[in-house]
DNA sequence: CGCATATTCAACCATTTGGTTGACGATTGC
DNA sequence: GCAATCGTCAACCAAATGGTTGAATATGCG
């Protein structure tokens, strides 16, 4: 349950997280500022921020005592990628995603499901 | 918590579950035959299709004692279509995609296994 | 220095999740 | 009719999740 597949499509399934996301869509922020829409301590809001950086689709860099949120899309397009393989299945090359879903039904192997 | 966004992601952030998803895609199955490829007990897969049904990502429909399972990919097209108002995936497209099976299809030569 | 600000840590709690097992209802076939 | 098959239900369990509070750790400011 660690693969970045999984982190990442975890991290999306809260509405606290995803509404986090769009707050960062518009701009960086420090912790504090994030926190402020929210009606949750600061604490919560931290957690869910370090859930979200290890799904990869934030950053977190300290400058001084502020820590600063940054979106990081590439986890988020992975993501994406994984669903446009269902949802517009019939636009892809069927060929690869045949490929795509042979390696991706392999045992357990390298875990990249 | 119950929204279908909420239900959508929840239910992908598994790799059961998305491996479920991935047979489907070949074509519909019987609960059994979907459970058959797994290390579990046919239960457990009985309750990761309750959820994938609950979240729309597939139908289920029983005709004589054999429950058929079908995917339904409209719920997942609306996950993407939230990804997609983050407005930077426009490049989420068919190059995208053949750039990520490439990817993928790689690093496990040699690596992790 | 001393205080306020920014953020995390630790302990705790309730709920959910992902799995098990065994019993059960429904359907099919001999 | 009876046994086998298909699938779910119920009870249980361990672990993870999402939240709280209060203390602790940095850092900045006057």
């Amino acid at each position: 349950m660690d693969n970045p597949l999984d982190l990442a499509f975890a991290a999306l399934a809260d509405p606290t997280r995803r509404q986090i996301l769009m707050l960062l869509l518009e701009d960086d922020m420090a912790v504090t500022d994030v926190a402020e829409p929210f009606e949750m301590s600061l604490a919560a809001i931290s957690k869910h921020l370090g859930i979200l950086t290890r799904a990869g689709l934030i950053s977190q860099e300290k400058r001084g005592r502020v820590k600063w949120c940054k979106l990081e899309p590439e986890a988020l397009r992975d993501a994406s990628i994984w669903m446009q393989s269902f949802g517009q299945f019939e636009a892809v090359n069927l060929d690869a995603l045949e490929r795509f879903l042979e390696h991706e039904l392999e045992p357990e192997r390298g875990s990249k499901i």
